[in-house]
Parts: C-alpha cells; structure tokens; sequence
DNA sequence: ATGGGGCTTCCAGTTACTGGAAGGTCAAGG
DNA sequence: CCTTGACCTTCCAGTAACTGGAAGCCCCAT
C-alpha cells in the first residue's frame, strides 16, 4: 500500500501520516523506490490515530493510547482514567466557553449596530465596567 | 512608565507587551537608556488589548477591534459584525466539544475501569462501530 | 520520449506567546 | 566607590500539529 491509498482508507492527508512516522506513531516498511509501503496493521493503527485525534486526544496521548491498545495485558483502568481526565478539559473548556458567549451575546444585543460611533462593545472593551449596570 | 508597570497594571506578562510591540499594536516611546516609556495611553490601550485577547478575539481582530476603538467615526455595526462574527465560531465550537463530550462520556461510562485488559474505549478507538450497539 | 500523477525530502510558516541566555542600567547598602 | 539585586534590553529557540510549497525521482500510458 502506497501513502495514497493509506490516505484514502484513513481519511488522513498524507503530510499528516508523514508527520506520523516523523514523530514515530507509526514505521512503514520501505519498498526498493524508497516509497513507504503500509500494511493493513499500520492501516488500522492510523484508522485508530485518526479516531483518537478526533475526539480531542493530543498526538502524547494517541502515543499513550497506542501502546494501550497494543498490549494484550494492560489494565482498562488506564485507559479509563486517560479519558476522564480528557474528559475534565473538555467540560472545562465547554464553560469557559459559554461563560464568553454569555458575556459577548451582552454586548453584541446592547450595541445598536448602526452608522452612528457610539458602540458599547468598544466601551466594555475600553473600561471592562458596562457589564455591571 | 517602565514595562514592569505597566505590566502590573494592565495584567499582561512583560514578554508579551513586548510581543505585542513586535507585531504593532502598541509603539511605546523610548528612554534615553534605551528602555521603553509608556503613557497612560499606551497602558489603557494595552489593558483594552487584554480584555480583547481575554474574550477570545485573536490578535489581528485586536488590530481592528483596536482601530475601530481609535476610529471616532466608526459605526458601531463594524464592530457588533466582528463580535457577531466571532460569537458564532465560539457556538460552533461549544458544539463540536459538546459533540465529543457525549461520545467520551458514552465511552467512559461503557468501560468497567479494573483490571482485566478488555476495553470498550480502546474498541470504539480501533473500529468506531461500539456506539452503533 | 513526453506528460501527468504520485512519491520523496527539506524548508518555511502558522498562533500567540514563553523560556532562557547574555548583557546593560539603576537604586540602595556597606 | 563598589557591589548586589532587581529591572531592563535583544535575540534565539521552542511550543502543537500540522500545512504549503519547491525541487526532484518514479512509473505508466501514449
């Protein structure tokens, strides 16, 4: 399997699976033309890359993950407390978030929106005081 | 004003007011010993920069949140386009988490989290077909 | 042999800083 | 007067995870 049929069965552009084995998730065997040649395996740890990258997980926990799931003996326990914890970003992330949207719906229904200067948005942004009325 | 005062006062860290002299949004004046001197301008235009950069606008909205700021015949709807703007990226994202945060609680509440080496998390992860069931 | 696509490597750029090294400046204390 | 320590300066490198582009093989069809 050329890159480019492991890009299309993955989904992955192949700058992305390049950078992969650059930083050593995944180590295609070569073919005499120095092309890389992927076997189904690597095909599914890069499916799996793709799956975990997607839901959040930073390229250390893929590599994290990764080894996980290739060890026959590990605890899911592990694997479980990887998650939660990715899973306290994510609400964290989620209020901070709404706490913004909050604070900017505010100010974009205050302002007028018109041709005239006067923009409370541009007050708040000044003085950080206009929420406080 | 030196930098560490104004970095007091406006609660950004010195490395960055000088980030922020690298890339134009501020032009402090300089002393004879060649350190930077700050008017009171300069310090409100760096705090409106921080609530700015707080609220999640990236540096170049700043740039023009900032010029619009300057700008005493803008009309307000420039500025309510900018924040309205920015407000539906900051839905979209609050979706996309909301989106992964149902998926991994899914996951996580799936997973037994013991000992034993079977793992509905590492599962979906390799085949993405476990939260069909 | 020529054209087009796919493959290779390497370099640079992205965002918004942050850390650190090497060195000048300033005010206070001995 | 000298030293010490805090503060200031510049410049270089690194962060996360790619992405774009250049220069140059390789392979297949016409």
């Amino acid at each position: 399997m050329n890159i480019g049929d492991v890009s299309r069965a993955s989904g992955l552009p192949a700058k992305t699976i390049r950078y992969y084995e650059e930083v050593g998730l995944v180590c295609p065997a070569r073919g005499a033309n120095g092309y890389r040649d992927f076997s189904a395996q690597d095909a599914h740890k890069l499916a799996f890359l793709g799956r975990s990258r997607s839901l959040g997980f930073s390229i250390e926990e893929c590599r994290t993950l990764l080894s996980l799931y290739e060890d026959r003996d590990r605890a899911s326990a592990d694997v479980k407390a990887l998650a939660a914890e990715h899973l306290d970003r994510i609400a964290q992330k989620i209020d901070e978030l709404q706490a913004l949207q909050s604070t900017l719906e505010t100010l974009v229904t205050r302002c007028h929106g018109d041709n005239r200067p006067d923009c409370p948005i541009l007050d708040d942004l000044a003085g950080g005081e206009a929420l406080k009325a």
